[in-house]
DNA sequence: TTGAAAGCGCTAACAT
DNA sequence: ATGTTAGCGCTTTCAA
């Protein structure tokens, strides 16, 4: 097949290519016969604009980027799924990246917003590193989802991530846990700082504090992980009698460690997460844990990036939604 | 920041905008010192190619896209992470798109591809739905990963989803199990259809047959929908001993309503799955699932789709990969 | 080894 | 309401 441009519809339906142009874009006048005719053109060979030819001029390419740190986890498909359903609405297409949380993954995908490959990133990376990307991310239609620093110039969607873990270990401590150990996710990540703060303040707050070598940090972020770090929790000699997880991911890994060391859970050891992902419902016993509106994350990402796109100049604003205490069997 | 440009760069180091583009690309030959220069001061001002520009002219974008129906299911993370890392090896960049299943969405990010705003796709959507483009895919460099039709002139990779589900139904047989339910997918997916078959032959090799009413059509892909099957089949007058599911999503969800009527799983109940999914472990009992090598699944798709992208003209081959039972407790 | 110049297909002034 | 035209920033012959 021959490309077809617009040259080449102007040609057969006998207008210019200004008026295809603008039948395609429905910018300007165009008289109704003359609408119709080269729609019914352009439908019959199919025809679709050159994104790049159209892109190269007029600045725009009706994509965002997602950045995610790792697809593995059923928590991002769902901020996914959000960060879809707003961005459709307003015409634009998601491509989500997974960049596994590293920098120089992300710097590639950082370089297609400036090329104008996509018109604006929602980054659900490490705060971290957004942050060894520079301020460049500040003058770019650039929005921090989860992972944010309310210090730099960059709109931001999460929870408060610190309040939601003190929640959570003062439930623990409600229940009557005293030996409460933190499975931390790495510190690239503002959630695990933030949720390790939240801890530590809450049981101070208890007259508590964190069991000797009760704060281990995971390897990763896989389920995989969350058993090993739990592994070495367990053969502590005093033993925790609690342990809260920065994640789901890592608090169903725990539950596997802690089963395969013949103990019960919670009669002997209680388990929390984080996320409430799908599966949290499907271990035995459920997980309780501290839900994120993961939907609503993305969407409200998608909503403050769009309005960076439409307004660049108007300041930028971070928000913080609510997070949700889940209580299961676990606990 | 003004905008930089190849013109830019090539008044700042005193050569011409084709000289700079050379050395860019590292296309044709230039001098050394010429080189060093034009790099220096390219690195100096972070310059990065307009990609539109240069994919108008060259009608390449060095992107390649992942077409998913569900990022909800950990299965197709895993083959992402094949395809990122032979994609990545031949300098493309790949981006994911969650369709939902659905064609429209498909649609629009075929329509990316005519538009040489990626150059390439790997499709994991169902069958039926790739179908339902027409024969276009075959003229475009288009690979069917999982759901693919033989008869069509497309690339693709898959495992033989008949002899994994008659596997799965002998061994079943062979530990006894006689009414064997089959929770399946929507048959839009040739998985759903070729496991079925596969299911039915292993029973009639057998001497068996299907209950009644024992294969139900989960509504979607997800946990939830495989917990209302299984309650509709747990309802049946003569309850299946065994019960196969298209994938482990479902089939987790299936252990749910099992546990709910107070049912034991293996005792009472076997259930099977599908996949492999790093929650198949995660259950109790673990669950028996039938592995597919989702990473090599993954960079299998993305080696056919390169060698499609750089020998149009070949004729496209097929690959099935080895399917390998993966016994738990659940079984 | 390097440069000049012709577009790639489209949008957006500006004309009419 | 419609057409003409000047580029957007780059790649790639073709000449030098």
């Amino acid at each position: 097949m021959t490309t077809m441009t617009i040259h080449e519809i102007a040609r057969l339906t006998g207008v210019s290519i200004a008026t295809v142009s603008r039948v395609i874009n429905g910018t300007g006048r165009v008289g109704a016969a003359t609408r119709e005719k080269v729609q019914a053109c352009i439908a019959e060979h199919s025809f679709s604009l050159n994104r790049h030819a159209s892109s190269l001029r007029s600045a725009r390419s009706h994509l965002l980027l997602a950045l995610v740190p790792d697809l593995g986890n059923p928590f991002y498909a769902e901020v996914i799924r959000g960060i879809n359903a707003a961005a459709r609405r307003q015409g634009y297409n998601v491509l989500v990246c997974d960049t596994g949380a590293q920098v120089d993954n992300e710097r590639r995908f950082f370089e297609m917003l400036k090329n104008h490959q996509a018109d604006g990133v929602i980054c659900l990376d490490p705060e971290t590193t957004q942050h060894a990307l520079g301020q460049d991310a500040a003058l770019l239609p650039w929005v921090a989802c989860c992972e944010f620093d309310r210090k730099a110039a960059v709109p931001y969607v999460g929870i408060d991530n610190a309040d939601a873990a003190h929640a959570a270990v003062a439930y623990l401590i409600g229940r009557g846990y005293r030996r409460i150990a933190l499975i931390n996710g790495d510190p690239r990540f503002l959630y695990a700082r933030e949720r390790e703060r939240g801890y530590r303040q809450a049981l101070t707050d208890a007259g508590l504090h964190a069991p000797a070598g009760g704060v281990v940090i995971a390897g990763d972020v896989a389920m995989e992980d969350g058993r090993l770090a739990a592994a070495r929790l367990l053969a502590l000699t005093e033993r925790p009698d609690a342990i809260l997880a920065a994640s789901d991911m890592l608090a169903i890994g725990a539950m596997l460690a802690i089963r395969e060391v013949g103990l019960r859970i919670p009669t002997d050891i209680a388990v929390m997460g984080f996320d409430n992902i799908p599966f949290a419902c499907a271990t035995q016993p459920g997980l309780s844990t501290v839900a994120q509106p993961s939907v609503r994350l993305g969407e409200c990402a998608a909503k403050l990036l769009l309005d960076k796109i439409n307004h660049p100049d108007q300041p930028s604003s971070g928000v913080l939604l609510e997070h949700e205490l889940i209580v299961r069997g676990s606990t």
